[in-house]
RNA sequence: AGGCCCGUAGUGUAAUGGUAACACCCUAGUUUUUGGUACUAGUAUUCAAGGUUCGAAUCCUUGCGGGCCUGCCA
């Protein structure tokens, strides 16, 4: 290759690149920053993580990996009041499931403590930072406003032997929380608030989950992000929006302290329909009991989606396809489900389950016979082969698979009509049982010997339904949990129209329990948290926490795509 | 409002002064032993007004709309 000048552009799918990776790319050619490109994502450890948690990583993530760079997990651990191992120990499980890899680059800002103090001291020496005692209200008071100035405290310009002095006493634990707190000296009348002398270090006698009490002041974010990024050599630091503002005080303390030069771009968080990622709001559904934890499948945390069985590339993949950019966004919850279902239906084995079962009795079938039927696994995986169904002359159907007078688009059983059930045999509905009250409490059908395995008869009759279908004496009893969204509303959190209350926007059926489905033997020996399709009925899986052998408990994770339901309602 | 950021089909994201595109959603159809999947086709887009330019989604001005910032949270 002697030009590139001929490139027809060659590369027609290259990716379209967001402007994130633009900058990255303009970085390295301009020789801004030498490779090894670094990125980290900084959680701090007082929650657990949600599924913006996974756009977040995943920009990061995807930055590193795609310029063949490096990757750091760093827990934001400078405030004790709020943190615990706890967290610390569930993000990473979060992560790792993700399929996030940090290698041994898993960072903490209080392992930076003794760092950051050092340069506290040399900021103070500088002349760049002092000591304030007002109280917290004069602090806030002399910020001023957004309209107008803020005014200097009256100890900015006391001297800096006093300042050193106070800073290491507030450091020897000889003044109460509240009492003083270590500021930047930068610009009280700056248009941007975060210059207003913003405070580095705050006196707190608490015990930290990781340093114990060895300190009982803490730096702030902004005197310990920045500085936590240059010390990694973090190249790009990708942040949120609402982090755009402090990008001018990151700078202010990386060139006053002549470090690693790290570059804060920040992005909009991804927002997505009916759902929100608030993690008080999280804690009101629970306190409230309209979920019942942070696991509840219906939560947004990457726990819950994990119980409730969504796949965690389907998560990242996601994120990917929404792209990246700087403007308020609410994505389409359906953008989710389309992928989620394109992923499920390559993986997911196939299953027949009946959730709501009605008795059908074959007249014509040999009494005490039982056939293992060949199930297809996965008609999208050859590979994923077969398994034996059994099939007997009593069986269960779905009950809504069954009407008394049907339709004419509907396809599936009536009174003399023929069915397929699946790789099974070709039914006829010959007789309707019902009790007193005029319940239908069986069918009896007739069945097709010639169609074994669901194959065409010789004669060429068609048939347009196919049903699924298990045996009864050998069906397995168990719990299924429908869940549906778990509010009605695009947004969730605005209150519906003469409400005050987000809460009134609760889905009353985000949760339906049935306790006597019917499924078919195999579904006993799945594993808990692995995809399943009932087939014609959506993905499930096993409940992670509830199921037990004795006492099975399937999830549904989603729907399948239901074309004869948006024909019903239509149709009225 | 003092400052900053952002406005592209219904939604999300591309187009880097040169034919406005991709995915999802929606609609119609084909295939199908899942009313699934797959496939085909279709509907629909640059906030507004001026300006610069041969040419503007892109650059400039103004307006309009949305967001963020007044923690000793991150």
């Amino acid at each position: 290759m002697t030009t590139a000048e001929t490139t027809s552009d060659s590369t027609p799918e290259t990716p379209a690149r967001d402007f994130i990776h633009q900058a990255v790319a303009d970085d390295l050619a301009s020789g801004r920053f030498q490779p090894p490109i670094v990125t980290r994502f900084p959680p701090e450890p007082n929650a657990y993580l949600h599924i913006g948690h996974a756009k977040a990583v995943g920009v990061s993530y995807r930055i590193a990996k795609e310029f063949g760079g490096r990757f750091h997990l760093r827990f934001d651990d400078t405030n004790p009041a709020k943190e615990e191992q706890e967290y610390i120990d569930a993000i990473k499980e979060d992560l790792a499931w993700l399929g996030i890899e940090w290698g041994e680059h898993e960072y903490y800002a209080s392992d930076y403590f003794d760092q950051l103090y050092e340069w506290a001291v040399k900021l103070i020496e500088a002349g760049k930072a002092y000591v304030d005692d007002q109280t917290g209200d004069e602090i806030r008071t002399g910020r001023g406003t957004l309209t107008t100035p803020g005014t200097n405290s009256p100890f900015r310009d006391r001297p800096v032997e006093e300042s050193l002095d106070l800073f290491n006493r507030m450091k020897a634990g000889e003044f109460p929380n509240g009492s003083r707190v270590l500021r930047a000296k930068i610009d009280m009348a700056s248009p941007n608030i975060s210059l207003r002398d913003p405070v580095m270090y705050r006196v707190l006698h608490e015990a930290h989950p990781r340093t114990g009490d060895a300190w009982c002041i803490y730096p702030l974010y902004d005197f310990a992000h920045g500085q936590s990024d240059s010390l990694e050599n973090i190249t790009h630091s990708l942040c949120s929006m609402e982090f755009e503002s402090h990008r001018p005080l990151y700078e202010w303390f990386i060139k006053e302290l002549g470090i690693f030069p790290s570059r804060q771009i920040e992005f909009a968080r991804g927002n997505i329909t009916y759902t929100f990622t608030s993690k008080r709001r999280m804690a009101e559904l629970i306190e409230k009991g309209h979920v019942t934890g942070f696991d509840d499948p219906r939560m947004p945390t990457l726990r819950g989606l994990r119980r409730r069985g969504f796949l965690p590339g389907s998560l990242m993949r996601f994120w990917a396809e929404a792209g990246v950019a700087k403007r308020d966004n609410n994505i389409e919850f359906a953008k989710l489900e389309s992928i989620l279902r394109d992923d499920l239906n390559k993986i997911a084995p196939r299953r027949m389950a009946v959730l709501d079962p009605l008795k059908v009795v074959i007249t014509n079938y040999p009494a005490d016979q039982v056939e293992p039927m060949d199930g297809i696994n996965n008609p999208e995986d050859p590979d994923a082969g077969t398994r034996p169904v059994p099939f007997s002359g009593e069986l269960y159907i779905e009950r809504e698979d069954f009407m008394e007078d049907a339709p004419k688009k509907f396809f599936r059983l009536a009174p003399g009509k023929e069915v397929r059930l699946r790789s099974a045999y070709w039914v006829k509905c010959e007789e309707v049982i019902k009790d007193d009250s005029g319940n239908i409490t069986e069918l009896r059908c007739t069945y097709d010997p010639e169609t074994r395995g669901g194959s065409n008869p010789p004669d060429g009759r068609k048939v347009k339904g196919t049903l699924h279908w298990v045996s009864a004496n050998h069906a397995v009893d168990a719990e299924v949990r429908l869940y549906e969204h778990l509010f009605t509303a695009e947004d969730p959190t605005t209150p519906p129209k003469g409400s005050e209350d987000w809460l009134d926007n609760l889905n009353p059926d985000s949760l339906k329990v049935i306790t006597g489905a019917k499924l078919e033997p195999a579904l006993a020996d799945t594993e808990p948290g692995k995809p399943v399709q009932f087939e014609r009925m959506g993905y499930y899986c096993k409940d992670l926490v509830d199921s037990t052998p004795d006492k099975l408990v399937f999830n549904r994770t989603i729907t399948l795509k239901d074309t004869w339901a948006k024909v019903q309602k239509k149709g009225g």
